[in-house]
DNA sequence: CCTTCCTTTGACCGGCTGGTCAAATACTGG
DNA sequence: CCAGTATTTGACCAGCCGGTCAAAGGAAGG
């Protein structure tokens, strides 16, 4: 019966499981080749079934990677929503840092997802972005100005600020492979905590 | 007679043209789509050429993207060469941050190109990174310590010091969809340089 | 003009692509 | 155990993929 499966049924377990098993290995496979440069066949023999099973759960490759990205995308901006406007500002900025890092450091299949499709020009989720993320980002953005404006963390644009956030904590899961690459042996989770809580901590000291 | 062309003839004005067109194509199919996704009919009709005159220049779609990358590789490690050991330190370094925010404004195929190949898992440019890469950041950090150990700057984990220079000017060309989006109106590299001045002169300021 | 070499192309190839379908198989409630 | 439904699959399809090739078209020097 599945497919889009709109009825309200509440789906069994071996539906779930099926689901759960095709979208863990799709992501497996978009996160490491993007869209295009992956394939239904690749994903089916990832998840252990084969293709035209795939296609009894999801109606086509288009929306398994959607499903994906809608999935994720609550959970990527979770970390943002937690920031508290009542807390103590730079607790809470550097807490955050932490929390994205975290994110860079438990989900690093889910960051490449979303940064083949941002680097691919984000076809499928400009509308997100637009939307949703920009709306959060702008409603943080007045909580991070009204500490900047009682003096509470040093001056600097908000916007970029969160960028940076983004940017070097997404770096970690993103580019592993140079990080590894040029640390060698060392583990980078095991310095950089360390490390963006510093310069974060001397960023945003007024 | 073209394709690999190791006769050392000195290539005539039709051919570097037509090697031009292919490579300025190619750059802008796979740094969209990433090697896997992209086609050598997609890159043909960039070109405006038919596809087995593509492969008259190139002899397969694996020799143009290598030939981009191993093209790029040295471009892309300029700025950190030019980093000079007797200059002044603060300055010396805002001039890389700001050099390579330059290379991410000017070239933002090449760095979603790389960015597509380190973020898949670099499978063609792995041992570029760990030869020539990491030879090149690691007698850097030699620098960069002796200037921490002399006092000149703060003392940062100097590795993840380049990688957050790294990490911070190529986001504002891969992730450029996402920063635009965000920030609306406002042309990204406006504010750009002057905020990732302002907060590495925090970093590194002892 | 002809010859020679460089360049371009249409037609083609086997293999893979996303996707369909009917038939076979497993599972479930009665 | 049986009927009915959910699940699985082998065979198949049209279109695209990277790549080949022989033959045609151009440019340039003698």
């Amino acid at each position: 019966m599945p497919d889009g499966t709109n009825t309200g049924r509440p789906r069994t377990r071996i539906q779930q499981r099926n689901r759960d098993l095709i979208l863990g290995a799709a992501l497996d496979v978009f996160s490491l080749n993007g869209f295009r440069g992956s394939t239904l066949d690749e994903i089916a023999t990832q998840a252990g079934l084969s293709k035209p099973n795939l296609l009894y759960y999801f109606p086509s490759k288009d929306a398994i990677h959607t499903e994906l990205l809608s999935g994720l995308m609550d959970t990527w901006l979770d970390p943002l929503r937690d920031l508290d406007a009542h807390g103590d500002p730079i607790p809470e900025l550097l807490a955050y840092v932490e929390r994205k890092l975290e994110m860079s450091r438990l989900y690093p299949r889910e960051s490449r997802l979303f940064a083949n499709e941002i680097v691919q020009g984000a076809p499928r989720i400009l509308s997100a972005l637009q939307g949703d993320l920009k709306h959060l980002v702008d409603e943080k953005v007045v909580v991070i100005r009204g500490w900047m404006d009682t003096g509470q963390i040093a001056h600097v644009h908000p916007y970029h600020l969160l960028f940076s956030i983004w940017s070097l904590t997404q770096h970690y899961a993103d580019f592993d492979v140079q990080v590894r690459a040029v640390l060698g042996q060392e583990e980078p989770f095991q310095e950089a905590p360390a490390y963006l809580k510093g310069i974060f901590l001397k960023i945003l000291t007024p």
